[in-house]
RNA sequence: GGCAGAUUUCCCGAGUGGCCAAAGGGGGCUGACUGUAAAUCAGCUAGCAUCGCUUUCAUUGGUUCGAAUCCAAUAUCUGCCA
């Protein structure tokens, strides 16, 4: 069976083309991991490949979802998973991409995901805009010291709560480790600060120009404004400002922009904490045969 | 040319004699993060060093025990009158 190959790292660096690129060598499908892309229509301001730029590459979990649906980790866990055991019976390599940092985890590691309920959830959620946290934060503490020593912040906080209720288990029994489930290879790619600032302001940029403001208005023609993931993706909910009035267009333009560099930062954080992943420099002119090799060496040394 | 007003730390912007390295916001940086994750949350943000010290509030020179805060001159900008 072949390995799986993760390619990580903050937004603009290149993953798409990068995994493109690796699924052509070495006669790969990609699956993707980004969570925002899973929503039709949602194409210009996810920055979505386009179908010329695939290659003719098989993409997985691309556009599985309207945008009034809600994505969610655990489910995507199980179809990212199944994609992937699909890909490698027909001796395929998986190719998993995406800037989520939770999504990627969740498919490359030993996690299980404790249940969630609708009800419980709403209730714990009226609870704390009525009476505030502190009260929750002292029950947490009775009844799950160890996740209320790591002072949560008001959703994982409830999330706890709900877990502990729902499973009798308390929510930290659930801790992560970093505990890859099979051969699995993370590339990681990054750039110079000063030049992924530069690519992100050209990427919004090119996305106004290609026509996101119409694709917000003709999302919002179905409902953006009520969907609780979607309209908050970056782009979207800022262009939604200047369909309602409330922004300019250069306006809605500049914090997309200052948005997604904050974006790559907590991307960059998040994977930097990762010490299984190799980083590349994503502006190397080289990068493309770099990361095949790296992939080549992988794959014979995990012995397929 | 005359009169009036402005000049604050990366940006905006508070501060009108000691409690000011200077509120607040933005930006930046760092970090946390197992069912909303492009979300959510936390910390840092003059310099050097452990309390502390050094250099800042246009510039220069004053007043004062003490100045971002008062005075004078200069520079630049804004408004009104020419």
């Amino acid at each position: 069976m072949r390995p799986l190959v993760a390619i990580v790292g903050p937004t603009a660096t290149g993953k798409s083309d990068a995994a493109v690129d690796l699924a052509r060598r070495f006669d790969g499908e990609i699956v993707n991991a980004d969570a925002l892309q899973f929503y039709r229509g949602m194409d210009i301001g996810t920055a979505k490949l386009l179908e010329a730029d695939r290659r003719g590459i098989t993409h997985h979990l691309l556009d599985i979802m309207d945008i009034s649906g809600e994505a969610s980790v655990a489910t995507f866990q199980q179809q990212a998973r199944e994609a992937i055991a699909g890909i490698q019976e027909r001796g395929r390599l998986p190719i998993l991409v995406g800037g989520s940092g939770l999504y990627v985890r969740a498919v490359i590691d030993e996690l299980e995901f404790p249940p969630t309920d609708r009800a419980i959830r709403r209730r714990l959620e009226a609870e704390a805009s009525a009476n505030g946290i502190a009260g929750m934060r002292r029950r947490l503490a009775v009844a799950d010291p160890v996740a209320a020593a790591r002072d949560l912040d008001e959703r994982r906080l409830i999330r706890a709560l709900e877990v502990h209720e729902l499973t009798g288990r308390p929510f930290s029994s659930y801790m992560p480790r970093r505990d890859y489930r099979q051969p699995t290879l993370q590339l990681g790619l990054d750039i110079e600060r000063e030049l992924l600032h530069a690519r992100v302001a050209q990427r919004v940029h090119t996305m106004h120009e290609a026509g996101l403001l119409a694709e917000v208005e003709s999302l919002a023609a179905r409902g953006l404004r009520e969907t609780r993931t979607a309209s908050r993706a970056i782009g979207y909910a800022q262009f939604l400002e200047v369909l309602e009035g409330t922004s300019t267009i250069e306006q809605a333009t500049e914090s997309t922009t200052v948005a997604t560099r904050r974006f790559a930062r907590r991307q960059l954080t998040w994977f930097r904490a990762d010490p299984r992943v190799r980083w590349f420099d994503a502006a190397d002119p080289d990068l493309s045969r770099m990361l095949a090799v790296t992939v080549q060496e992988f794959e014979a040394s995990s012995g397929t």
